[in-house]
DNA sequence: GCCAACGTTGGC
DNA sequence: GCCAACGTTGGC
């Protein structure tokens, strides 16, 4: 499988990238949309993802990270006390999962939500057609192109 | 299986 | 705070 490009959501407010920076890595936990799922049983160690702040201001992309582990059980799933709690599903075959991310770099500068749209060859991106999508798939152009409208290499 | 009602996301 | 664009739920 060659690798895969991903783009992550998260509000700074609740998770930021100034937070994973610190961390390290973290797991990515509580999605609980199934196309969002899917995506996450899809990454593959290693593969790149970029990270961007929604209902930030402005929204857009503001680093880079790395599947550091491949989608496991998401435990808050069965906790009472989570937010995330599922009470339909089953211990035996658990409906949500989760992977562990890895910090990589900041973008010197962030790629806003208005950058994006403004750049032709990012016209296709998910993020621009259904924007609710909290894990979405990039192509390697789209990964590339953000990369280094952000000042990177 | 349809679909109305409701809930959530996230840009603005 | 508003609301468009979804996704989910549940009655039938």
């Amino acid at each position: 499988m060659p690798k895969q490009f991903w783009l992550v959501k998260s509000e700074p407010d609740v998770y930021s990238i100034d937070a994973l920076e610190r961390d390290g890595s973290t797991p990515w936990e509580g999605v609980r949309n199934y196309k969002a799922r899917n995506n996450l049983r899809a990454m593959k160690l290693g593969d790149d993802v970029l990270f961007y702040h929604s209902n930030a201001k402005p929204p857009g992309v503001v680093g880079m990270a790395r599947v550091w582990r491949e989608a496991y059980p998401d435990p808050s799933q069965f906790d009472r006390k989570s937010g995330y709690f599922d009470g339909s599903s089953d211990p035996a075959d658990p409906r949500w999962s989760r992977v562990d991310l890895a910090f990589v770099a900041r973008l010197p500068r962030m790629v806003s939500l208005d950058d994006i749209k403004a750049d032709p060859t990012l016209a296709d991106m998910e993020l621009l057609r259904y924007g609710r999508l909290s894990v979405q798939s990039v192509t390697r152009s789209q990964f590339e192109r953000v990369r280094k409208m952000g000042g990177l290499k």
